[in-house]
DNA sequence: TTGTAGGCGTTATCAG
DNA sequence: CTGATAACGCCTACAA
């Protein structure tokens, strides 16, 4: 079934089908009522690879994730693919093996599958201008953005202030009184990653507050339970005196909050902790879980919207940054004499 | 860039260019590598939609995803990919609306990009025959499997029995010596759904242990934390004399466990719980949760399997059943006198 | 308003 | 071994 039979069955030409199925150029009504039947009764679909190579201009938008099980991403691309979605374009989710070039990949996906665009989201931040540059077609970064060696010209971003947020974070636990307190986080810590933006925020608030940076304090893991389990358990034997722990992420938070839990101490009583993301997860904690909450939704949202204003020549590059918001569910508890 | 630029550059045919990047056909040492050299050079990549639309049977698998934010599927699809990925196939992963039937858009799929195969997971059970026939490459379902109406030579599947597997934590609860244990699925419990495999199982343990069903300890709620909160505290609201919870899903038992320890009661002295799935969340939640787990990271890998053997024609549609866990954690106990 | 023909970038079938 | 050349299914001037 193409084009051609159908043009055939109906008694018209091939273009006309080709009017009718794009909804272009002029059709007599009734033609395109009879070419719609036939359509419809040969439940015949245009080839779409035959369309974008004659195109060259296919509408295809794909979403570029690294970490797709994060479960902060997990209603970030329900979103992202709802909106594109409803602006009629074909949407493609790929994902990023950990460890590979996600703009090498997406040059190939822009090449092989003449993409319209493309939304990025997780992953690091050093790529070169250059790197950039090959990407030829509109694109965002989402969650990311870049280091500040590449022109804030040549991309978009959709963000949070990572630094700021892991700062507010910090300085709530200080200000609660906490001096000891642990940060859990992917290492390694010195790239340009979410997990070092973090970091920087969280040694920014000890310095100004005045507290000594102890490396002991920090602690490596993976973003999973299992890891910050762990993580937190290596910190707590460590008996630095630690009373309060700063998780990178709610998965890890959680991790971190059983290992609390299971070694007999109370949260918050014990120990506090707080996470970062804001997923449901960590509200149905035992306890409940503070978190940086960061407006996923509405990150999503925007970066569509940025990406379709750059498709559609309405704007240039934009950076959003979206503010978090501390949720204080009662893990983290002002500090008393013992 | 095009072949046709590559040929010119390297001074070669399109042909020969053709049977290079393909490495088919024969070529002379000096020639291949001189073309190769090009390709890098101006780094080349083929043109996907015209090798597509020429070859008519592209190597694109698909999976069709239902409920992309289940976090029992994030390491699925994480694995799924990866397999794909080794045998050198593009993959791609289409979300499905709720809502949406999932065939169709499966169909349309494999048209527009002409898939060479496709893995559903998740979504419902109730497609008919001849839906199933108008997709004519290879398929498996995952998560899910079809009516008894539908001839199981002409699909594949790799499942657990719900059924069974939901009777065998009914069964557990029951021998814990609970006689009024609640239920929390996704209605419309009446429909071919995984939800409802559960319910029937749920159902039939009961009965088998000569327990009366009350429609009153069933509750409908989404596979959600919250939902399962809601869903639990009306539960435990109904005052029935509840001692015990089957959730059918991870995500609801954790809602509901929160629902209980909200409530000042303890898990499990008061309130035995136990979920369904197996997802990380649910061993380190506090109390660790009782669950049946699923081996999902091995389904996922025999559904590629099944899925390739079907591609490659070494054998017809199989129905593989895999065993799921009953992990007990402690978040069930033996009743006690009160 | 409709049909014809050329070409999008590949692959595959042939002769050379 | 290599190079023309005809499709693949569709879109789009351009002609009718």
């Amino acid at each position: 079934m193409n084009i051609k039979d159908i043009a055939r069955i109906s008694g018209v030409g091939i273009s006309t089908v080709s009017r009718v199925i794009n909804n272009k150029g002029l059709v007599s009504k009734e033609t395109r009522e009879r070419v719609l039947n036939v359509v419809k009764e040969y439940n015949y679909i245009p080839n779409s690879n035959a369309q974008n190579l004659k195109t060259t201009q296919s509408k295809n938008i794909a979403l570029m994730v690294k970490g797709i099980t994060n479960p902060f991403f997990a209603n970030m691309i329900r979103e992202i693919e709802r909106q594109v979605n409803l602006r009629g374009y074909p949407f493609l989710i790929q994902q990023v093996e950990d460890g590979t070039d996600e703009i090498n990949a997406a040059i190939q996906l822009a090449k092989e599958k003449n993409l319209c665009g493309i939304i990025f989201m997780g992953g690091t931040y050093n790529h070169s201008e250059e790197k950039f540059k090959q990407l030829t077609i509109p694109f965002v970064l989402t969650t990311i953005t870049s280091t500040q060696q590449v022109d804030p010209a040549i991309f978009s971003s959709v963000i949070i202030n990572e630094l700021r947020e892991a700062y507010k974070a910090t300085n709530y636990l200080i200000s609660l009184g906490h001096r000891n307190i642990g940060f859990l986080a992917k290492s390694p810590l010195l790239d340009e990653t979410t997990g070092n933006r973090r970091y920087l925020g969280y040694k920014k608030a000890l310095e100004e507050q005045g507290l000594p940076y102890d490396a002991g304090l920090v602690e490596d893991c993976e973003y999973s339970p299992s890891s910050g389990f762990n993580a937190a358990r290596k910190l707590l034997n460590k008996n630095k005196g630690l009373t309060a722990i700063f998780a990178a992420s709610d998965t890890i938070a959680i991790g971190a909050a059983k290992a609390v839990l299971t070694a007999g101490l109370s949260i918050p009583d014990d120990i506090s902790i707080i996470g970062f993301d804001g997923i449901e997860m960590a509200e149905y904690y035992h306890p409940s879980l503070d978190t940086i909450s960061q407006p996923g939704t509405e990150m999503a949202l925007s970066s569509v919207g940025v990406l379709f204003d750059l498709i559609s020549e309405q704007s240039g590059n934009q950076h959003i940054v979206y503010d978090a918001v501390l949720l204080k569910r009662g893990s983290c508890k002002m500090i008393t004499a013992r």
